[in-house]
DNA sequence: TAATTTTGATAAAACCTTTTAGCAGCTTCA
DNA sequence: TGAAGCTGCTAAAAGGTTTTATCAAAATTA
């Protein structure tokens, strides 16, 4: 037995006013449209009575806003994302916007698909983590005014807002600090990819290695989707077949996991035989045995900091847009791997 | 220069026709209503060469369905929550359904602002993990007719669909599994909870050590949210309070994080001195030393069927509310903690 | 007193769809 | 020849809001 839920016109009629003066009232614009304090109360009191809720898809056919913001992950179920996902979720219910979430597993078909369906759904922003080749989208997206603010990694032919980490400044911390430890023979394993948070970890290494003056060493493995199998295999064989190498320099959490597997499986000893750096700390860094060394994204503050720039973006639409581009410090946490 | 969005009406207009025609023809009741052939390739052509796309929020008003589903979650930056969120975004795209996200810490409050919140968006359903304390408010919602399925765990005293786990029955195997292996002196680690699943586990812990005869040891903690600290002083002290203690049975893997480093730190060797089992399984418990027995949760099959319950409800709202009660079967997979 | 301003409100358009009811004009059948 | 049925299409309402333009009555000013 649905009770039929109540409209600004159902409280008109009831109370002998018309609709326009009760959306005055209850949009605060009483005084404003000079409605009697009478007229004002009487409506006020019904509205609480009846409890009416205006509706907002109506609100949102009416004004062309929605309050919802899409977060285009790469993968929500990583506990990246998912965190960032969290801290995002309570900034902007604080702030009257929902979102919806989707991820893209990285692939462009998938991105361009979610985008177009979004657009029609009269979104109000697009938090994205870029896939590759997405350039053309979210250039085409800009033109058509949507707020957008890309994070964790950007494109550099787009003036496109966005909000990263400092991510070669760490990783060359993280590698110096390896050699610092002694190491020297370096490795940096990564992902095969040119996005730019791969590319800018890379070069950190880089340069720190030519800094030096060691000879380091680079492995750079497929994107694996959550269906397959890890790179464990291909780790293992890389770390047998180099067993000069008593440093590793791992570009994100989830290869260091699968490395740190092989090394054991090698009967490698960390630190003693190898040292081990990760990009992204993980909570579970903090559990191994030894404890591993990481660098830690400021999840809260990517996420302040996304949240600030889209509402900005969404609020001011008219006042010509300016890109924000945003580069947060990371934290180096020693631990026992080093 | 964002372009004005074409509407029913430009195509109408441009093309000589009335809206109710185009609209015939965008909805594929074209045949149906007698369009001819001609009229309809017209309009056709021209929605492509336009770009046509409807508005889902003009849409949302008219039909009164929003195509959003609402993901409730304890919280989203859990794992377990996190993965099923990635399952069910991809099942309900495949259905043309968004998904908006929320957390609610487990705190009722919070859960029933949510709640109310998204009342007015016209959501088309709900996908809830219950707080205490929810029943009345989700009582309401299924009065109000809106589809609701609530996951994880459940409220016996509403008739409410739900899709959950084999608490009780895994629990019972995992605990018998532990006293198989030589166990004499079992603790049960929990939460301070009297929500359904919790309560199972802890039944299913307790028939299976009064089956076996053997006396079993329980230790209730509270429910961390993130901010805090984890409960490891007090798992710590518990730990080493009774050193008669030779296996542990987490009710949550969470709990066995931390019950693992108190272990570790109190020098208890896993698994000759202590054996441990761990509800809900993780990616983690395949890398610690030694690897951690755990019951794995079927993620992607309580996915599916909570997108089935939840489609169905939505799509056959007239022809009378029967709930779905679901319940799945765990895996116990063995490693090396026990 | 007449003209002007202020007060307290309202009608109606607009946002974009979907859908019911209906309207001419033509064909068929008795 | 008149009634009934079909064909191809459309007008208009409804869904719930916001906002602009307008209006009558009362109050103020000249």
């Amino acid at each position: 037995m649905a009770k039929k839920r109540v409209s600004i016109k159902d409280i008109a009629k009831a109370l002998g006013v018309s609709i326009t003066t009760v959306s005055f009232i209850i949009n605060g614009k009483a005084r404003e449209q000079r409605i009697s304090d009478e007229v004002s109360k009487k409506v006020k009191d019904y509205i609480k009575e009846v409890g009416y809720k205006p509706s907002h898809v109506a609100q949102s056919l009416r004004l062309g806003k929605s309050k919802i913001i899409v977060f285009m992950a790469e993968d929500i179920s990583n506990q990246f994302f998912s965190s960032i996902a969290r801290f995002i979720e309570e900034k902007a219910y604080r702030n009257g916007y929902k979102i919806i979430y989707c991820s893209t597993d990285n692939d462009v078909g998938k991105a361009k698909e979610l985008i177009s369906t979004f657009k029609m759904r009269n979104v109000d922003g697009f938090i994205i983590t870029p896939t590759p080749d997405l350039e053309d989208v979210i250039k085409d997206l800009m033109e058509e005014e949507f707020p957008v603010v890309l994070f964790d990694r950007w494109l550099p032919d787009v003036d496109c807002s966005h909000v990263i980490v400092e991510n070669k400044k760490s990783a060359f911390e993280g590698t110096d600090h390896l050699i610092k430890e002694g190491v020297k023979r370096p490795a940096f394993i990564s992902l095969e990819s040119d996005q730019t948070q791969m590319i800018d970890r890379e070069t950190g290494f880089r340069e720190a290695i030519q800094q030096s003056g060691v000879k380091g060493l680079e492995l750079k493995l497929k994107f694996h989707n959550l269906a397959e199998s890890g790179p464990y295999q291909e780790l293992f064989e890389f770390f047998s077949k180099n067993r000069d190498i008593d440093g590793v320099f791992f570009a994100t959490n989830y290869l260091a996991f699968e490395g740190l597997q092989a090394l054991d499986s090698l009967g490698r000893n960390i630190p003693k035989d190898v040292k081990v750096v990760s990009f992204d700390d993980h909570y579970f860094f903090g559990l191994f045995k030894p404890k591993i060394t990481a660098i830690e994204q400021p999840l809260e503050t990517i996420s302040e900091k996304l949240m600030e720039t889209i509402l900005n973006h969404i609020e001011e639409l008219d006042k010509g847009y300016v890109s924000r581009k945003i580069i947060l410090p990371n934290k180096l946490n020693i631990r026992e791997s080093t």
